[in-house]
Order: structure tokens, then sequence, then C-alpha cells
RNA sequence: GGCCCUAUCGUCUAAUGGUUAGGACACUGCGUUCUCAACGCAGGAAUCGGGGUUCAAUCCCCCGUGGGGCUACCA
């Protein structure tokens, strides 16, 4: 049978962390079963309706790489088709569900009451056997209803099965008669969800752990149904750092800002996928096709997992190492061009070649690289290096702006090593009295990448420039 | 309160009825070095508690405890 999965978010306007995760677990095991991947728009509640967010959705799968499969479904386009409607009314004929025509007012008085008694929030079954007369004077009224599921009175357990969890046993005496179809017509997430998991002949349901109370809800609309139920996979919660469940009071959650921070798609993916699954052994780093290759939904693990920025800086650095330093230049500069604006390509490379090695995103580039443009202000005790002396200095520092000054072709990180390493010689200097005062020179800064590297990319009428007004800058603090 | 899930270093995790409990991130130290980073090497750091089952339990069972989720005409 093939395997089809579905992503199936609601358009709040981005992608939530934990949401990526679910796309992709959904995605890697339709892709390594050859299947199928779907997506789903839920946007059964018009009240969190966001603008554009349907599209904006798409675009960053794609982006992502995770391309969904087939045609979309969106389930207000569905409700307005009747197709949910019809679904309920269906299900009251059978007699598993019925009408309730409680007030929103009543149902809170109800909860409030519940609360404060200390004593399960159900709902208490009031229309569940409503008169026939009373039923017809409703109707006549025209009094708004909601469609709630029957759950049936029996003492036996309910049991689910999950693929993560195993078989969970419920007590239908403490599961309530769940809305449906809500007073608005539209459906509620566990009527809609069910209806259109078997439209999309969907067979593997892979979704967070939230869902879990919900399952034997669930798995009674199918068989009231009569449609062939899903396996499930109820994935750990990703974590705040207190072990809450991953919110946005407490960091940053969506995809798009990562993305923005010039985190890579790449880096994003391989360490969401270590979120809750590992491939059984020590490797830590997997592209997108090898994930495809390696996963499996049996070493998903159960119990949640913090997210860790810090891991993710780490594979971030891995990626920008590793896969995007060795792209070729326009490649490259074009993943460059946003966190950048200003440059040119040839610029954005050689700031991305000083600096790519000390970055954990993209967005550093262009605070660290702050003082290429504009050279900051700084003490001239700076200049001298903790081992080294001002006269050495002083020396060292007049020896390479003769060097520098007289130094024509060509103007490479390379050539210019060798050559202020053979005027320190000369000079009988070490580095410390030479190097440091020049980088120190052009970069204004205690730490930096090193001075010919700064040399090469800011040319030599900067670079002359800059160590000159080091040189006045000693002069003066004698 | 009720229901459900869960438990190995600080974090992500591996492993097994008998192991010096492995790796990664983070941290610390050393090396390299003009600085920072990168890199290399080294180090500290864990099986929640109590009962059982067993020759033997981190692993299997039960009970606690901790943590979390759900408890909407949200998803």
């Amino acid at each position: 049978m093939k395997v089809i999965t579905r992503f199936a978010p609601s358009p709040t306007g981005y992608l939530h962390i934990g949401g990526l995760r679910t796309a992709l677990f959904s995605y890697l095991w339709a892709k390594k079963n050859r299947g199928a991947f779907r997506l789903r728009i839920e946007d059964t509640d018009q009240k969190r309706e966001v603008e554009g967010a349907t599209k904006h959705l798409i675009h960053l799968l794609h982006r992502l790489g995770l391309k969904p499969d087939g045609d979309i479904l969106v389930q207000s386009q569905r409700s307005a088709a009747g197709i949910y409607r019809k679904q309920a009314h269906e299900l009251v004929a059978r007699g598993h569900a019925y009408h309730c025509y409680c007030t929103p007012e009543r149902l809170e008085k109800l909860r409030i009451q519940h609360e404060r008694r200390k004593q399960p929030s159900r709902y208490d079954g009031t229309c569940r056997s409503l008169a026939p007369d009373s039923i017809r004077e409703h109707e006549q009224k025209g009094t708004p209803y909601v469609i709630r599921l029957k759950i049936p009175d029996t003492t036996e357990l309910i049991e689910a099965k999950d693929g993560i969890h195993g078989t969970v046993r419920f007590d239908a005496a403490t599961l309530t008669d769940a809305i449906l179809l809500k007073s608005d017509g539209f459906p509620t997430y566990h009527l809609a969800s069910v209806v259109d998991d078997h439209e999309q002949h969907v067979t593997h349901v892979i979704r967070g752990e939230e869902w879990l109370p919900s399952l034997p809800l669930h798995t009674l609309l199918y068989d009231y149904f009569k449609y062939q139920t899903p396996q499930f996979y109820h994935l750990p919660l990703i974590l705040n750092p207190d072990r809450s469940k991953l919110s946005k009071r407490q960091g940053h959650v969506s995809v798009e800002w990562y993305l923005e921070q010039g985190y890579l798609k790449e880096a994003l993916i391989n360490y969401v996928a270590f979120l809750g699954w590992n491939p059984g052994d020590d490797r830590e780093i997997f592209s997108l096709a090898e994930l495809i290759k390696n996963f499996e939904l049996e070493q998903i693990n159960k119990a949640g997992a913090v997210f860790s920025k810090d891991k993710l800086d780490w594979y971030n650095a891995w990626y920008v190492k590793n896969t995007l330093a060795p792209k070729p230049p326009k490649e490259l500069a074009r993943t460059l061009e946003p966190f950048l604006p200003e440059h040119t390509d040839e610029r954005r490379i050689g700031v991305f070649n000083l600096f790519f090695e000390r970055i954990r995103n993209l967005r550093e580039l262009a605070e660290l690289s702050g003082f290429l443009r504009e050279l900051p202000d700084y003490e001239p005790s700076l200049l001298i290096f903790k081992k080294s002396t001002t006269e050495k200095t002083s020396s060292g520092l007049a020896a390479a702006e003769r060097y520098f000054h007289a130094e024509a072709e060509p103007w490479t990180a390379i050539t210019l090593e060798l050559g202020l390493k053979k005027i320190t010689e000369e000079h009988g200097l070490s580095f410390g009295d030479v190097f440091w005062p020049v980088r120190v020179a052009l970069s204004g800064l205690a730490a930096s990448p090193s001075p010919t590297d700064l040399a090469a990319y800011l040319g030599k009428k900067e670079t002359v420039v800059r160590i000159g007004r080091a040189v006045k800058m000693l002069e003066r603090a004698e």
C-alpha cells in the first residue's frame, strides 16, 4: 500500500519550529517509502484567519525543500461546500451524534462550576436525550446549535494505538461529548481532520503529542464513519529550556526568524530532525537525502526534547564552513546578498572569506565586518602587544608602513603575509611587534582576522592610510 | 482537580538482563598562535526514589516522585 502522509497546519502566518519537525518527519517517511506527502490547510477558525498565510507557507515549504505532492486541500473551501456538515448530520442520523442547543453562556457557567468544585470538566449531557417536542421547538425557533459526538456509554476502555507510545487506554466515562460542528457551520479540528485524512487517503498521521488526549475521540470517529484507521505517531514535544512546551515567550520559534538571521535550511532541518530522532549510531550530519534514507519512525523517542540554540549554532557553523563556503562564487554571493545588501558580489565574498570560520549565522557577517567600512576609535595603547614595547611597536609599525607603501602587485593575502614576515625578521622583531599593531591599526579591535587578510581586503590605499593613522597616534601618545 | 504522556551527563542522545554506561553540544585545561576564531588533544559530568522478578536490573513489573500535555463553538 502506498504510504501517504500529510502536514496540516493552521495558517497562523509563520511556521513554528515544531511544525517544521512535523512536516519534516511526514515528508521523510513519505519519501522513504516512495509515497506522497500532502499538504492541508486547517483554516476552519475564521477568527484566526491570517491574510496571505497559506501562500507564504507553501512558498516556505518549497524553499525548505519539503515540497508537498498533489493538490492542496483547504478546509474552509470544503466547509463552504458543506462537506463536513453533511458528515456531521450523517452521524446524527446514525445515532452517534446529536444537536446541542446549549448557549455558550450556559456552557461557560458549567465550566466555572466544575472548576470551582474541582470536578472533571465535561459536558453535562443536557441535550443528549432531549424530548422530541423540545427538539421540534428549537428547530421552529431556529435556535443555534452545535453537533456533539455521543461518547458511548460503556465501562469498557477505549483503546487507541500509537506507533510511538503503544496502546493507550481511556475510560469512556472521562471523555466528553466533543463538539464536531460549530454553530457557524464550520467543523472543529476533530471532525475536519478525520474526514480529510480519509479523503486524502492518509496512511500515517504524524503530529505533535498535544493531540494524544484526543486520540480516542478520533478513533471513535473512524469507527463510526467506517473509515480505515490510519497509523498514528504522536511526536514528543519540543521544549523551552524550562521544559514547558516551546513557546514564543521564551525565545524565537518561527522558522522564518532563523532564516532571516542567516541560519541555513540544511542546518535547521538537520538539527530539528535530531529533536526526538537519531539514526541509532554516532553520526550527526545528515543532508535531506540522507535523512530520507535513514529515517525510521521506530527510532523516534518518547520524551520531549529541549530546543538548544547552542546546538543549532554548532550545526549552522558546520554547514557554513562545509557546504556554503565551497559553493561557486555566484551562488555564494546570492546567499549572502540579504545579509550584506550594500556590497558588491566581490566584496560580499571577501567579507565572507574573512569571517566564515567565526560566525554562527550569516547575520553576524554585517556586525563583525563593520570596521572594514569605518575604522572605529581605539586607544593608542591597544597598538602595543602585551609582550612588546612602545619602541618595538613604533619601529614595527613604521617598517610595515614602508613595506605596504612600497609593495606593488600582487596585493594578495599570501604575498603580503610573506612580505610582512620578511620585514619582521629583517628588523629583528617578533610577530607581536608587527602583526599585532598592524592588525589593530587596520581593525581598531583587540580581536579580528589576521592583518594580512585585512590588508588584502582593504586594498593598498586604505591599508596605508590606516597604518599611517596608527603611527601618528602612537607618536602623539608618547 | 480529572485524564493522558514521560524519566540516562546541564542539553540532544546511544547501548545492554552481566559494559571502564558510548557520542555530540556546552563547559574547563593544554597545544597551535600577533588577537579572536578554526583546528588538535585532554578533562569533569548521567542511569529520579522505593519495592519486587532474577545468580545478576540502568534495562522487565508495581508503587511513588519529578516534569510535561490536554481539559474552548482554537488548532
